[in-house]
DNA sequence: GTAGCTAGATTGGAATATCCAATCTAGCAC
DNA sequence: GTGCTAGATTGGATATTCCAATCTAGCTAC
C-alpha cells in the first residue's frame, strides 16, 4: 500500500493517507492483529504470520515510529534482555480499522470458518459492534453512509 | 500490503486477511477513497492520484474482480463507448473501513489542514461518526475496546 | 577463560511489484 | 484515408519483498 514517497504524492491533505503510511506497508496491519491477539515478542509475531525476520524488523520500526507499537524491554531468566512490542494508546485506537476489515472480510468474503475476532469492552466483556451514529445517538446502517471531501481536500 | 500469496501464508480463516486481498495493495485504499468522493474514469482516478496508467488498470481490475468496483459502460458524444468505475453495494460498505482510517489519522497524524472527509446519512444528510456500541446501544470509546479470536482462529 | 545456546536482527541475492515514459488500441470526426 | 483521444499496454529502471544463511550479544556450563 502507501509509503512515503506515494504520500508525497497524494498530498498530506488527507488523514486516510497519512494512516496508511503508517499501517499501510504489506504486513503492517496484520502485525497488528496480532498485537491485539496478544503477542509481544518478535518470534511469535514471525512464526504467527510467517513474515521473513527482515521484513519484520522493518515493519516493527516502522510501527515504532509511527506510534502504533511501544518496545518493552524484557527479561526472562537465564537471558539477557530483549525487547517485546507492545500497543501503545495509539495503537489500541486502531480497534475500529481492524472490526471495520473484518466485518466488511465477513460480509463479502466470506469464509467456512466461523468469525475470527470479537470485539469486547474491555471494562465490562460485553460484546460491541462497529456503527455509524448520529449525534443524537441514533444508529445509521453503514451502506446509508457517504463520505464527501472535507475543507482540507475541497480545493484539490 | 497483503496479496494473494501472503493470504496463502496467513491462512483464509480470518477475514481481516481475506479483505486485504482486495484492498490491501498499495493504491487501493486510494481509489475507493477516490470512488467515494464521486470519481468514476480512468484519467480521473490517474490524474487525482498520480498513480501510473499500468498501476491503476492491476488496481482496477482488482477491484473489481473483488466485487468493490463495477465496470459502467458510457458514452459521451463524438466518443466510443468506455468503461467507468462505480462503487458498488460491497464497495460502499467500506465507509466504515475509510471512516476508522480516516478518524485515525486525524488523531495520530494531524496535519495542519482541516478533516479531510465528513461521514453523512445519505438519506437525511445528518453528520455522523464511527462507534462501537453494545447490543443494547451504549456507546463504547475506542480505547475500551479489545478484541479475541475468534473461533475460526483459536486453534493457531 | 571459551564453547554452546538462542531471540532478535542483518545481509545477499533472487523474485515481484512499482514507477515512469513511451507506445498502442479502437472507435469517432473529418 | 488522417487526426484525435481515453484507456490500456509495454519496456526498462527502481524499489520492495522473499528466502535462506549469517551475525550479534548476553547468558549458561564447563
Amino acid at each position: 500500500m502507501a509509503d512515503a514517497s506515494t504520500i508525497e504524492k497524494v498530498g498530506r491533505r488527507c488523514s486516510i493517507a497519512r494512516s496508511l503510511e503508517v499501517i499501510g506497508e504489506k504486513w503492517s496491519i496484520l502485525i497488528v492483529r496480532e498485537a491485539f491477539w496478544g503477542r509481544t515478542r518478535f518470534s511469535e509475531f514471525r512464526d504467527a504470520l510467517g513474515v521473513s525476520s527482515d521484513i519484520l524488523t522493518d515493519r516493527l520500526a516502522t510501527l515504532v515510529e509511527g506510534g502504533v507499537l511501544e518496545r518493552v524491554p524484557y527479561r526472562e531468566s537465564g537471558s539477557r534482555e530483549r525487547y517485546s512490542y507492545h500497543l501503545t494508546e495509539a495503537g489500541r485506537e486502531l480497534a475500529p480499522v481492524m472490526a471495520a476489515l473484518n466485518s466488511w472480510g465477513e460480509a463479502n468474503r466470506p469464509s467456512e470458518y466461523g468469525r475470527s475476532a470479537e470485539y469486547r469492552d474491555a471494562v465490562t466483556g460485553e460484546a460491541v459492534e462497529l456503527a455509524f451514529h448520529t449525534a443524537d445517538g441514533r444508529l445509521v446502517d453503514q451502506s446509508g453512509v457517504t463520505f464527501v471531501r472535507g475543507p482540507a481536500v475541497i480545493a484539490r
